[in-house]
DNA sequence: CCCACTTTTTTACACTTTGTTGATAACTTT
DNA sequence: AAAGTTATCAACAAAGTGTAAAAAAGTGGG
């Protein structure tokens, strides 16, 4: 399974191209590793990269945590599919990313493609940066989620 | 494990590399011994340098103690793997540093790599002296941090 | 203690890869 | 068929990588 890190500024052009970074490339290792699933991010307001093994292993995640049946899951559902759109890279390594969903996430020209483990995300520059945390929040962020209980490392 | 101990006066070339001192070398002991991660420290003005076998220490801890559906975890993850790069010994065992990164933290010509056990610091030769502690300041803090309780060996 | 020798560091240059742009061709949709 | 969208190609610029040689620093033997 791929785990990419390392943040990238890069630029679309004015059809929705982006291009790949090549260091990123190089992360994927994947069955099919010109093939990717973009969608909007749940929380923020930035676009998330899945490679196609990872984003099958999510939508497994969420068919084995939910119930079709139960309406609300069904809501939930059908929302985390809404918006998501298959992408190839093309002869010149580039991602052409819908238009739509650009203008979900107010990116213009420049973004930054940013990897966390399994996906990579895709924000507006000026968003990925006024973003960040202050190294305090940050601190407490982290005591919060990792200072608590005995960390588990396998 | 790799511990590192030692800091050493170093120069970045126009391009941004630095040849990773022979000493320093000698201390890696990892699986793969020219990739590395760097990162903008959480609190300095410093980059820091994690063998690739430390760094994936690191990151195997968040994810099996974190989940990305939690929107709060999310947060922490971005910020956990913001400003970071995977970099490699080139043939002569030098290391491309992002300028991005080398921006962040304001290194121009002159650095310092400073051994912390696990991981290695790199600081703007000037930051890196003015970051000193005075020697009163620092006698007090070993006695809050060390001097109160009996010390454990193991 | 000095010299010769090896290793490490610095510098410069050439070359390859990556990134950017624009233009054109093929395809869809209306 | 026209308009819009998507794919392919080519050319240039920028960044990254590798090689080699010169300079500096460190090491050991006489």
């Amino acid at each position: 399974m791929s785990t990419f890190i390392g943040d990238y500024e890069c630029k679309v052009d004015e059809k929705g191209r982006v291009l790949f970074p090549s260091s990123l490339r190089k992360q994927v290792k994947s069955e099919s590793p010109n093939k990717f699933v973009v969608k909007k991010d749940i929380y923020e307001e930035c676009l998330v990269l899945y490679p196609m093994e990872e984003w099958e292993l999510q939508t497994a995640i969420i068919r084995h945590n939910t119930n079709p049946y139960n309406k609300e899951h069904n809501l939930f559902i059908r929302e985390f599919f809404r918006g998501t759109a298959e992408v190839t890279l093309d002869s010149n390594g580039r991602l052409l990313l819908p238009k739509r969903l650009l203008e979900m996430v107010g990116i213009g020209r420049d973004i930054v493609m940013a990897g966390m483990n399994g996906k990579i995300e895709i924000w507006a520059k000026e968003k990925y940066e006024t973003a960040q945390l202050g190294s305090s929040d940050f601190a407490n962020l982290a005591e919060r989620i990792l200072g608590s209980t005995p960390l588990k490392d396998e």
